[in-house]
RNA sequence: GUCCCCAUCGUCUAGCCGGUUAGGACACCAGCCUUUCAAGCUGGCGACACGGGUUCGAGUCCCGUUGGGGAUACCA
């Protein structure tokens, strides 16, 4: 057999949409099973809607999800000469033919046709009249036939077809001697030797007309393999307007491409009971068998605990060197990578779902002072408060070494000098002097990445706050 | 309108040739753990859209209904 080559074909109309990102994941990932090829093209034949900053979008978005190609990107709109041969070269063969209706009587034929109960494909009328190259302005059509099966065995609907009468020829040349899609794809299909074609089903419905064009060419057409489209949670269509469909937004708020990548790709196919997937993983697991038939929406509920997941899985470096741009947004400023830091991004993985998240509980961290929650320094920042919070502080200056296991025995020593007081007594109102809010991971730990002298210093500030205001 | 497609817990899904207490994951709820928040552990709630067939037997096959989606361009 020979070699498997699939590609992707985006159109260029601003960024990676979430679901061409999944028919890119499943196009790679299947190239990748069967060492393979994997192309990119740009589908750029509308002028108006493709540019090259939105093509670059595309392109930077694929590169941050891991989706390497190994030919292109190839630009249809730089293949249009060879576009207008294989038109020429099919109407040479007398399959496609120049039709000099305008558009306003072809409409005008239609809303007829239409009112009359029927279609309204075209009518054939310049089918027979052998238009020559001097017959003015002209499209050119396909010539169908008449009637017959236009099918092909899909690898995700099984057999699937329409029949060529419900058709009829369609324009495949624009009266500006561009080509029209679907002739486009077809010609560079063939070009570039695809062998599986997976796409979304929204190409389902016009497959039948690429089927008949294989046909005219008098090629095999490659295989078909159609994926069920994401929908919005509300079940609706995904629209720009109301939805995250892009995969940049996904990004900038934090989401690891780890986590989208997986998240997508268990939209729509499955392997077992498996839920977790690395690229690698999918690369050698995936297969087309085992892609759904209905549509799937994108709730994101576990794309975040993905997130959560990979995060905790995330190496050292690896998660600051991708948190510290989140970071210095908090901070307002540069942040210094030190071993406190690092000890609390590694208490603050399992607590957050992405980078944003994270970035926000280390925000008492990396930022110079406290910002104290009003609700918080009210419950807890108390008269009765500050005994407690001198009889640390004045515990916590005398231990020798700064670590979790000296704090947690500075703490029971306090609590239990003081008539013992619970400990959630007396780590509340630290939580609340060093991070300003009463959440945070353990009191020891929290402490024990701030380091000694700063949790002082916030907490003597506390004594002093807790102290006015209770006097 | 016309063509095409789809239909299992709230969501993503498992379900290969008809025989399952219909499984998993997320979410949700409860308990345990616990100084807060998480994480973790244990348990719970929860589905074959409906109606007809075929069959000894249907989530699985067939037809219809309903619901949803897609396509109906000199867009891609």
């Amino acid at each position: 057999m020979s070699e498997i080559r699939t590609r992707f074909a985006p159109s260029p109309t601003g960024f990676l949409h979430l679901g061409s990102a999944r028919t890119a994941l499943f196009n790679w990932a299947f190239a990748r099973r069967h060492g393979g090829t994997f192309i990119l093209r740009v589908e750029d034949t509308d002028r108006d809607r493709s540019t090259r900053e939105s093509e670059a979008a595309v392109l930077e978005g694929m590169k941050w999800l891991g989706l390497d190609w190994d030919e292109g990107p190839f630009r249809q709109s730089e293949r249009s000469e060879r576009h207008r041969e294989a038109i020429e070269s099919l109407i040479a063969k007398g399959r496609a033919y120049r039709c000099i209706c305008t558009r306003e009587s072809l409409e005008e034929r239609k809303a007829r046709d239409v009112a009359a109960g029927a279609k309204g494909i075209y009518d054939g009328r310049c089918r027979d009249l052998a238009l020559g190259p001097d017959c003015g302005e002209h499209t050119v059509r396909v010539r169908l036939p008449r009637e017959g099966m236009l099918g092909w065995d899909d690898l995700v609907f099984g057999p699937s077809g329409q029949d060529a009468a419900q058709i009829g020829d369609v324009i495949i040349q624009r009266t500006d001697g561009t080509p029209l899609y679907n002739l486009a794809v077809v010609v560079d299909d063939l070009d570039m030797r695809v062998t599986h074609v997976i796409r979304g089903a929204d190409h389902h419905p016009n497959t039948p007309l690429q089927v008949a064009l294989y046909r005219a060419f008098g090629l095999e057409p490659p295989s078909f393999a159609h994926v069920p489209l994401i929908i919005a949670e509300s079940g609706k269509k995904l629209s720009k307007r109301r939805d995250n469909v892009s995969i940049q937004q996904f990004r900038d708020d934090g989401h690891l491409r780890e986590a989208l990548i997986n998240w997508i790709v268990r939209l729509g196919w499955s392997h077992g009971d498996t839920e977790i997937f690395s690229l690698d993983e999918i690369a050698s697991t995936f297969d087309l068998e085992h892609v759904g038939r209905s549509a799937a929406r994108a709730e994101p509920s576990k794309l975040l605990w993905l997130g959560q997941h990979y995060l905790k899985a995330l190496g050292s470096n690896d998660l600051f060197a991708r948190l510290r741009p989140h970071l210095e947004q908090v901070a307002g400023g540069p942040v210094t990578d030190e071993p406190g830091l690092r000890v609390l991004l590694d208490l603050l993985r399992e607590r957050s779902h992405t980078l944003i998240e994270m970035a926000a509980l280390a925000r008492w961290h990396v930022r110079q002072s406290v910002e104290f929650d009003e609700k918080a320094v009210q419950k807890h920042l108390n008269a009765t408060a500050v005994p407690l919070l001198g009889a640390v502080r004045n515990a916590l200056v005398e231990i020798p070494g700064w670590t979790v296991a000296s704090l947690e025995k500075a703490f029971e020593q306090v609590a239990a000098a003081a008539g013992g007081v619970s400990l959630g007594k007396l780590a509340q109102p630290v939580r609340v002097a060093v991070t300003g809010g009463s959440v945070s991971p353990g009191i020891h730990e929290t402490l024990c990445s701030l380091g000694r002298e700063r949790s002082l210093a916030r907490i003597d500030a506390a004594i002093a706050l807790a102290s006015t205001r209770a006097g």
